[in-house]
RNA sequence: GCUGGGGUGGCGGAACUGGCAUACGCGCACGUUUGAGGGGCGUGUCCUUAACCGGAUGCGGGUUCAAAUCCCGCCCUCAGCACCA
């Protein structure tokens, strides 16, 4: 047989699989369904070996589940809106939609040369108004069920390009095009209240057994539901009030100060009263260049004192100093805090730097507040009327005397916030909402939705958006009383768009409704999600929160939309993350011809555990080559009738192994998709049918576990199988022949080999029956020369017997 | 800084629920096939040792008959942090 051509043999299959439409797939009730989904693309132009790796791991399921006989469906689209886009029209010339078009038939070639089995019937892109319409008729929806509101937001914001800047568009506090430096800007934004449904969202973990663990806890995290309690200290010589929120009521004879984030009101408020009003402008207007992140990793706290203005603490009376501090964050909570520096550490650092004095009021076994803060449990001392109580029973006690005294009340605070989708962009899909000055803010209504992006605009990436420059799409007449009104120009982010694009794959080309309910009960939810673990929070909170609100419709009856996902981890090269900037990439491009698709699929599930990092290593790759060359040359051995006689030893190891190898590939993609491993496990067979003598006497064994190990493989390298599966002599697509099964019968063992142990080191082996009894093994173990060489001499304190497993024993000098 | 991961041979990695550390692949060495090279097929390969013994899963402790795995403290590294997607 010649030698196995990849290019050949990839496109002959490729063409034979899109021509004859195996992957499309229709609702089959007389079926189980597989719903099996990636997180979809943005169209940047060119396929890393991100993609590729996630691809790879989808397309093996979709596979293996479609051997499985399940009626899968696997669709593709395009998250097809976004900044790059509108980057690349304001430095290129080139409309962002042309862009992004061009990019999706380029990626899309390259999906089709790497083989994977998606209906591309269902294909969908984001930017498409068929699309957007029902994302428009969704937000509107939200709207009316009041779950979109507007609030004032800040925005990065170039005063020379006078044009409103992204996060990566202000990287370092800069401009990206002129450089200058960027400021901070106060804008009238809409806001989803994703809020409302904070707790139903941390309820839901119940239900996603099927989700890695450390993504439950990074979305608790970001939640961060903490109970605790809002508490009003007054402010000295006026009637106003500071709000706070605190998880620790129990400590609040231990205030001795009160911090506030610079944005904070109270510092307009009281401007007359702040004695060095200057430098306290001076410091607010220093952290609001800063991100939230630099704000809160400086290793040291900075901080200012609102000098001329103090607290009053509630429990105590006492006169108590107020700082503004830019680790106190305006989102969180009141954007206040009560500060105790003897029970929390943050406080205790900030209280040493800017000499405030500590107060202890919680005293544990071995506090020294002294030293540093004391964050455990003890004694209540110092607190009036409450000492003495367990700090445990403090927080009732207090709470309760706090809501008599009337300055508090119990309260619930979350860390997650109000979903910001407002974007002062042209490529987005346009908020559909009209403002009238009669009528007040009205929406577009359904008949005529989507509200289309205006083609006749400029990218300059200077002045406002570029949505306002179009007079076409800002006038309109109000849809309520017909008069002179103006289109909203804000589009939405991103997410929006990508938060319900999987529920649309079910009813794709529906024109007349958002989507079908049977279809979408038919299909929902997707069994399995694959996709980048760094969307743990946003994308997979935004996802859930939307079909939660689909279902609150009464469109769907399920609660949460990804039954499994798996979290891939990223492709680097050399320990860094391949990017354009950086000048190390290994496109797919360069691969696919050397080695072929099949190739690279098989390395880059083989070369890591598919949630871990994966290096890139050209060596590898060729082993793996070595491997898809080593099946194909298999062929011929197992098809040349040799003139050995067959030893019925070795024709009953290799069928156990065989059986074996059944068992754990399937499990290992079934139930751990744990691909590295199954593909080691093909490995091993082919290895062994290599050493196995072939004979004319095998009646075909050899044959079959060939077979076995082209079934195998199948979803791994489905253009090598296909075209062995052919080569021998099958009629049907290997794509859709079932998977095969195992006998548990072949795989039983009569013996094991277990360790024997002395003082907890390997001494020896033995071979024994299974299951046998304590006293057999005893039996063997006194026949055993080299373990009983060991034991002479010795005291046996323990012998421990478990079953199949070890033998261990525990001896001292006599 | 906060939150969540990870650290095992020369390298990528394997190891069920605490039970034989290093499966499979790469690299390397040797043998074999070939006119030669490439390629193929096969054998060996954690360290130390002639061998026995002994030692090794980031570092330091602990629990246990037994620890890569559990507990405590530390170091290094990756990801996310709300307008990149």
């Amino acid at each position: 047989m010649a030698d196995y051509n990849h290019s050949k043999v990839e496109k002959k299959w490729q063409e034979i699989w899109s021509k004859t439409k195996v992957f499309e797939t229709k609702e089959d009730l007389n079926k189980e369904k597989y719903y099996c989904l990636e997180m979809l693309p943005y169209p940047s132009g060119h396929l890393h070996m991100g993609h590729v790796r996630n691809y790879s791991i989808g397309d093996v399921c979709a596979r293996f589940n479609r051997m499985k006989g399940k009626n899968v469906l696997y669709p593709m689209g395009w998250d097809a809106f976004g900044l790059p886009a509108e980057n690349a029209a304001i430095k290129n010339e080139i409309h962002p939609a042309k862009w992004t078009k061009q990019n999706i038939s380029r990626m899309k070639e390259q999906l089709k040369a790497l083989g994977f089995s998606y209906d591309w019937s269902r294909e969908i892109a984001t930017c498409d108004p068929e699309y957007y319409k029902w994302t428009q008729w969704l937000f509107i929806k939200m709207w009316e069920k009041g779950l979109v509101f507007r609030k004032s937001a800040n925005v990065n914001w170039c005063p020379s390009c006078k044009t409103v800047l992204a996060n990566e568009q202000a990287l370092n506090g800069m401009c990206w095009r002129c450089n200058s430096q960027t400021e901070h800007k106060d804008l009238e934004q809409w806001f989803i209240k994703i809020t409302a449904y904070a707790d139903e969202l941390l309820e839901g973990h119940k239900h996603l057994e099927g989700w890695p663990e450390q993504v439950l806890l990074m979305q608790k995290n970001w939640i961060g539901k903490s109970c605790g309690a809002e508490i009003d200290f007054s402010i000295a010589g006026t009637d106003k009030k500071l709000k706070i929120f605190t998880t620790r009521p129990d400590t609040i004879f231990g205030v001795t100060f009160m911090v506030i984030a610079p944005e904070h009101e109270l510092i307009n408020e009281t401007k007359s009263q702040i004695v060095n009003y200057d430098k306290v402008l001076e410091y607010v207007l220093a952290s609001s260049r800063k991100s939230n992140i630099e704000r809160s990793s400086s290793k040291e706290k900075t901080g200012i004192r609102l000098e001329g203005v103090n607290a009053i603490n509630p429990a105590t009376g006492k006169e108590i100093p107020i700082f503004t501090a830019d680790y106190v964050l305006t989102g969180y909570g009141t954007g206040a805090i009560m500060a105790v520096p003897a029970h929390d550490q943050r406080d205790w650092d900030f209280a040493k730097k800017y000499n405030v004095p500590i107060i202890e009021v919680i005293k544990g076994d071995n506090s020294d507040v002294n030293n540093c803060a004391y964050e455990g449990e003890g004694n209540l001392v110092s607190s009036g009327q409450f000492n003495d109580i367990k700090s445990t029973e403090a927080f009732d006690r207090i709470m309760q005397w706090v809501q008599e005294q009337g300055f508090g009340k119990q309260a619930v605070n979350y860390k997650l916030k109000d979903w910001l989708i407002s974007r002062q962009r042209y490529w987005g899909t346009p908020i559909p909402m009209v403002y009238c000055k009669d009528c007040g803010i009205v929406t577009v209504p359904e008949k005529d939705l989507p509200v289309l992006l205006p083609e006749d605009v400029k990218f300059t990436g200077e002045g406002e958006t570029p949505l306002k420059a179009s007079k076409a799409f800002v006038h309109v007449k109000c849809p309520k009383c017909g008069k002179d009104a103006q289109r909203e120009t804000d589009t939405m982010d991103t997410f929006v768009d990508s938060s319900w694009y999987y529920a649309r794959y079910c009813d794709v080309h529906n024109n007349d409704a958002i989507f079908d309910s049977s279809k979408l009960n038919y299909w929902m939810p997707v069994n399995q999600y694959i996709g980048g673990i760094e969307h743990a929070c946003m994308h997979l909170i935004y996802a859930r929160f939307w079909y939660k609100f689909v279902r609150d419709l009464g469109i769907v009856k399920y609660d949460e939309p990804f039954t499994n996902l798996l979290t891939q981890g990223m492709v680097t090269l050399s320990g860094s993350a391949m990017s354009k900037s950086k000048g190390n990439i290994i496109s797919p491009d360069e691969i696919i011809p050397k080695y072929g698709a099949d190739t690279l699929r098989l390395f880059i599930l083989f070369a890591a555990p598919v949630e871990k990092q994966l290096d890139w290593s050209s060596d590898g790759i060729e082993g793996c080559w070595r491997f898809v060359n080593r099946v194909w040359r298999l062929f011929d051995i197992v098809n040349t009738k040799s003139v050995e006689v067959a030893c019925q030893k070795d024709k009953d190891s290799l069928l156990k192994l065989m059986h074996q190898t059944i068992k754990k590939v399937t499990c290992d993609i079934e139930e751990k998709l744990q691909l590295n491993t199954a593909i080691s496990f093909i490995m091993e067979l082919v290895n062994a049918l290599y050493v196995y003598k072939y004979h004319s006497n095998d009646e075909g064994l050899s044959l079959k576990v060939y077979e076995t190990v082209i079934l195998l493989m199948a979803p791994f390298t489905p253009h090598l199988c296909e075209e062995l599966w052919q080569k021998l002599w099958h009629s049907n697509s290997v794509s859709i022949h079932a998977w095969p099964i195992f006998d548990e019968n072949m795989i039983k063992e009569s013996y094991v080999e277990i360790p024997v142990q002395i003082n907890g080191k390997l001494k020896g082996k033995i071979t024994v029956p299974i299951d046998a009894q304590e006293v057999e093994v005893k039996n063997i173990i006194n026949t055993d020369n080299k373990i009983m060489l060991h034991l002479e001499g010795k005291q046996m304190l323990k012998f421990l017997y478990i079953k199949n497993e070890i033998v261990t024993i525990v001896v001292k000098n006599l």
